[in-house]
DNA sequence: CCCATATCTGCAATCTTTTGAGGAATATAT
DNA sequence: ATATATTCCTCAAAAGATTGCAGATATGGG
């Protein structure tokens, strides 16, 4: 690779030392230089090109201007698109964004963690795995900047952004239940996590305001690393016995999309024979031959949010944890109607 | 922030110099230190929980371990599949990954490029736009190591992963012929990239080898900027007029999405009334009513090999450049039938 | 003509890590 | 006992940018 000029390389063929032309280059401090040689400086440094090594001025300075951005997987259309966002967000204010997939593992997210703090992130923006409260308490320990998206831990005090999940799972059924159907199964993931919770307490809430029978067999929690098996193994159990479901509450769009697919498979016509509302917007969603019903999160203000969150945090370090919670919306089509 | 701890900290606690800290901690360097220091400073070491600092190592070394990585949209699930394969991928090499979305536009490419570069990282991949030759033979005269994924220039001697787009498009409309089809449509990108070319010519040599007219409203070419618009206007010049197609070939997944909804709106019946093959997988063709056949890319293999031959070129900068055109597949399934 | 003041520029330390060169102490050979 | 080799560790420079402080020059007033 050829070697990349220096500041010194510019005091040299201005004559100057490298004190003075970094004096210039950073502008604000322009009074202290003479007018004519800052002209020259600025000269050669647009004649040699000179690009800044930021490595140099990071390690100075102790700071990075690079955030970290931990998630489940950035290649799910979920992540992905927030991804998107805050990319656009941290450059505008000349941050550049690192990420890395945890796949729902705490030891990969912990590698990660560790990975991306040594190479000096200002902060981190991460959707945390079951099981990796001690990771949180750690950054907190340490004093590293950091904001919860999508989920988090309500046991600890920290920056968090995300969606109101209880009232959003909780408009979706009570939808079901007003276009008519009684006998409403869930199907969501077998975790500890709060936002997964609150789905299904939502769920929960909506039968009971409605004073539904809540069948033992409605409600499957699959587990995340053995989802297509347990997905179908799920819908037979919900579809099967004296109490067949009517209509399927899916928690995410990971889920729809296994368990529409086997639903199509059986045969099984939406909105007719089973009404469908899932968790999460998606191409694939639009394109079903029933339209599908579904929660839309407010993606584009959650990672507003997380990046403004963390830059003033990185800027300025202040006390007060930020805990932002935003309303999803319910967005209706065919896919479920009276 | 909590001050990290450094090789200092550490000397202080053990009482030796920073330099054999150093020494110790780099492993293979054993033989220069006694076991019993060596033995205290990793004792040291583990209580006060050092972690390296990757940027004074990256300033000393000149070598970051890090991979630029700049592709249209890191949303559009095409390139963040691939992005995640390289995250794997680089994961496994000690690299991590940061990354940029050009939209199309060669001056926020051109920016990116920069910021980047002055950020140091070893090397990129990229996926260029249009009119970003210039940037790519910037990078050749700065000897800055990079690799071309999915588009590349043939006039310019670079390291690229590419597909036979010329042979995927071939075979995509040969199917449509053998399938019955005559008066075959497809949707482009109006731009000079060279995998778009190839797709279009793909697309002729198909209908000239089985002596098919070609009528001068069935090629379709989508300024990129004004997709939406421009797909419909292109569908209703395709469909209209005396010779309207009785089939589609789709270049890009996006053009294929928006076509479809479109000719929903419109009532036509996929086969029935248009047979459809499109470029690009995705969930949303797995959804369509007609699951689509399509022309599989071998994203996995396309991105490994582009960290493969770009570590190589790092870590030992070869003379030739290395060009892979992989083939791609084409799935066949209900869109398009007898 | 000298000192005070203002204006400009350079020195040197700093951030953390790496590494060649060399010093000090011990062990072996003559 | 001296010379040589070996072992173990430290010194100091280097990477590139930043910045407080000091030094240099010039201007003006007394």
């Amino acid at each position: 690779m050829k070697k990349k000029v220096s500041l010194k390389d510019i005091a040299k063929k201005v004559g100057v030392s490298a004190a003075t032309v970094s004096y210039v280059l950073s502008k604000d401090k322009e009074s202290k230089v003479s007018v004519e040689v800052a002209e020259k400086v600025k000269k050669a440094a647009k004649e040699l090109n000179y690009q800044p090594n930021q490595i140099a001025k990071s390690l100075k300075m102790g700071k990075t201007f690079t955030i970290g951005l931990i998630v489940a997987d950035i290649s799910n259309p979920f992540f992905s698109h927030i991804a998107r966002i805050i990319e656009d967000e941290a450059t505008k204010l000349n941050y550049t964004v690192i990420f890395g997939s945890s796949d729902e593992r705490p030891d990969k997210s912990w590698d990660l963690l560790n990975f991306l703090a040594n190479r000096q992130v200002d902060g981190f923006i991460l959707a945390p795995t079951e099981g990796s409260e001690h990771q949180i308490k750690y950054l907190k320990e340490q004093s590293i900047p950091f904001v919860l998206i999508d989920r988090y831990f309500p046991d600890l005090d920290t920056n968090y952004v995300v969606i109101d999940n209880y009232q959003a799972a909780f408009d979706a059924v009570i939808r079901l239940i007003d276009t008519g159907h009684k006998r409403i199964g869930m199907l969501a993931y077998l975790n500890s996590l709060h936002h997964m919770g609150d789905r299904v307490k939502g769920y929960e809430k909506a039968m009971k305001k409605h004073k539904l029978r809540l069948d033992s067999n409605w409600l499957q929690e699959i587990n995340f690393f053995d989802m297509e098996l347990e997905v179908k193994s799920a819908i037979d159990k919900m579809l099967g016995g004296d109490t067949p479901i009517d209509a399927l509450f899916f928690a995410t769009n990971s889920l729809a999309i296994i368990g529409l697919k086997y639903l199509n498979s059986l045969n099984y016509k939406i909105p007719s024979d089973l009404a469908i509302i899932s968790f999460d917007q998606g191409e694939a969603f639009d394109f079903y031959y029933c339209p599908l019903t579904y929660i839309k999160q407010p993606l584009d203000e959650l990672a507003r949010n997380a990046v403004k969150i963390l830059t003033q945090q990185i800027e300025s370090p202040a006390k007060a944890t930020k805990k932002v919670c935003l309303p999803a919306q319910l967005v209706i089509r065919n896919s479920c109607s009276k």
